[in-house]
DNA sequence: CCTTGACCTAAACCTTACTTGAGGTTTTAT
DNA sequence: ATAAAACCTCAAGTAAGGTTTAGGTCAAGG
């Protein structure tokens, strides 16, 4: 299983990626056809993936597991150094942009908790007047923009 | 619009329940599909609600909002008194219940909060070791059992 | 040479949570 | 009585995030 060549110029085939990512080769694909990912292609068509690839994948899954949808975590993606190779600085941007995001993301969490008890046992649970119903009243106040994704599913 | 009748016996058209608890019709509809809520039907066959049901797609709604699957909130749901109109007490337990998943998933966030900038920037991002790609290894330790949504989108 | 495992593309399928549309019936205001 | 607003059912469509399948190509070991 998994013979490969010995990695001739340091580029990686779609099954190395794959097993050293931890994803499905067809995860992969999917990527590459959102734009998520990029590969060059051997003669014979197949794909070629520089070494750096490893670090996006571990990106893309650690921000899906803080909730980012993957058309912002392809956003914010895309945000990084066309030609050369990001550094430690580039990524420390993306990090700050998504640990403010979870932050919100939080505090709106525990809002919600903080009213759990209390609404969901009393008479309150009105569209218009309880603070469980009524996401904005408890989640804005923090001022707008940057909602990456509030977009819950609301 | 939404010319209705004086409201004979205390019983709700979907249109009137769709109005006051701010859902589309086609929403109530689906949700019968899944066993959420119940209705009757008058002579006509239309579906008639009693006024509980508010209550049920408020809490719906609201479980929703933190993040809890809808064959969860069915399954919770399921959980309540059947000939009677739940009290306070049969909420309180829902909501009960709810709060720890929630307390869980809020500690779960914090911690990958915390780990994110020296993990994105740093070179740890692997597979076996970094704890932002490991959920387990953070996010477990607070025992086993009621990973109601846990489920992510892992 | 030739088999086998890895790879390719395109399209179909899956789950969740709904919405939309088609075609027909019920209610109700006038 | 009648027209319009609401309602009904069932089927299909949407969006996200992938997975699966079908049919064919590439590459390396024996």
């Amino acid at each position: 299983m998994m013979r490969m060549k010995k990695n001739p110029v340091q580029l990686l085939s779609v099954g190395e990626v794959a097993a050293r990512a931890g994803v499905a080769v067809s995860t992969l694909h999917f990527y590459e056809s959102k734009g998520l990912i990029e590969s060059m292609r051997s003669e014979g068509n197949q794909r070629r993936y520089a070494r750096g690839v490893l670090r996006h994948v571990a990106v893309i899954k650690a921000a899906q597991r803080l909730g980012i949808p993957l058309a912002a975590i392809a956003e914010a993606l895309s945000s990084l150094p066309d030609g050369r190779t990001p550094n430690a600085a580039d990524w420390k941007r993306l990090s700050a942009r998504w640990k403010a995001e979870l932050d919100e993301r939080i505090a709106g969490l525990i809002a919600l908790r903080d009213h759990l008890d209390g609404c969901i046992g009393c008479g309150c649970l009105s569209v218009a007047a309880c603070p469980l119903r009524n996401p904005d009243d408890i989640l804005a106040k923090q001022g707008p923009g940057a909602h990456l994704f509030r977009r819950d599913r609301a």
